[in-house]
DNA sequence: CAAATAATTTAGCTATGACTAAAAATAAGT
DNA sequence: ACTTATTTTTAGTCATAGCTAAATTATTTG
């Protein structure tokens, strides 16, 4: 009990059931592209983890997490966020390489090693990637901020998080010179679902693609 | 093929091979006794090795490494000894808790982490323990020093190296004020394989038994 | 040197977690 | 509403790596 898929499974279903579009049912065929699994595997697992009272399952209706499923989701995505952020600060790991590494070590260290680096970081609440780290009881604030895509022309926004899920697009976002914390205004957008053009940090200009500004999270400056 | 079990058996037949009492052949129920598995599962993953060509195994008489198999078990303590050391230095570990947490790391990081960690400690060959780290190459330097059963009375001596294997004994060795580069010398040694009287550091007298004189290894100062 | 003991291997079982192919349930289109 | 298409589940396999119990091979001892 507690192996490596079932924590896995959990932090991919909180991931589903909170981020990306709420409202949305959190079916098998979902958590099986997500995890790169056939939706057999994915509903031997529910079906599994509905056995251990992690999630409540509905067949053909989507799944749950119980509160027990929810502590571990968050267990796990408490550890894999401490060990991005360690790896980035104290190792000197770029952005886009963080998560693959976090994915290994997550189900790796011990309770003793979260305490260290937890230590070690300064007790930090925000990741690398500027989303919130659950505490140890297995609480977490969401913060919320528009997408580029959301955000007003003309605007002033600082960015406050990114997605972490694709590394080539961290990759060519940390090129355009946008980190967490980086001044960012939308100037104009193209119609037809055109790229948007960007000021950055009051210098630079650059034009985006909406699949790209869908995954940048800023917020507005009050004047 | 390199699942974290054949890395574990490799590991432990290298260590069974080129440690403790050479000339001792390296059997099934050797290797099962060490790891904590039923004989059987022993002979099962040994000839699983062996068709990958990575021990060459006589049955009932016991196993040998191939070059490949003795480069995967070098890796492997690679890992586990610079994982060691980093725990040590850069997070506080204790001696004592180090080779417990590195076995669970050493099969999840990636080479990336290997080699960011070996920069940070500034490219160390000697581990926690006293033992040489071996190199990227599969490389390994052994050191021989005497344990201090085989040191005579009266002969100062440097402490180089600790076994690793027994905790709780570590931390006895560790309060007794022993650890790597601490002064020692024997004064003298009770008969009936009774224990041994050091003075360490110059300064305080302690009685050891023979079985905790022998996982210990010391350099000799000459004069 | 044969019989007893100990070590080793074989045979067969278990659990985990993946898979494919087929069946069943739901949703959609006309 | 009824057929069609899609989604989900069931059924049955496979690989890994452990286990016990039984059979086989070595070794030791009288």
């Amino acid at each position: 009990m507690r192996s490596e898929s079932i924590e896995d499974y959990l932090k991919t279903i909180y991931k589903l059931q909170s981020s990306d579009n709420l409202s949305t049912k959190v079916t098998t065929s979902l958590i099986s592209k997500r995890m790169n699994v056939s939706p057999a595997s994915a509903t031997n697992m529910v079906k599994k983890l509905a056995d251990m009272n992690l999630v409540s399952h509905a067949p053909y209706h989507g799944v749950e997490l119980t509160d027990a499923g929810q502590k571990i989701a968050l267990e796990t995505i408490r550890h894999h966020r401490l060990i991005e952020l360690y790896l980035s600060q104290a190792l000197g790991y770029p952005w886009d390489e963080i998560d693959a590494e976090a994915e290994r070590l997550e189900h790796a260290i011990s309770e003793d090693f979260e305490d260290r680096i937890d230590r070690a970081l300064g007790y930090p609440t925000i990741g690398a990637h500027g989303e919130p780290i659950p505490n140890k009881k297995g609480e977490i604030t969401q913060r919320h901020f528009p997408r580029l895509t959301e955000l007003a022309n003309g605007i002033s926004a600082t960015v406050r998080r990114v997605s972490d899920h694709n590394p080539e697009m961290l990759r060519y976002i940390n090129k355009l010179g946008l980190s967490l914390g980086t001044l960012v205004r939308v100037d104009s957008r193209a119609p037809f679902n055109g790229p948007l053009s960007l000021l950055v940090n009051k210098a630079k200009n650059c034009s985006i693609s909406i699949e790209v500004a869908k995954n940048i999270f800023a917020e507005p400056i009050k004047q």
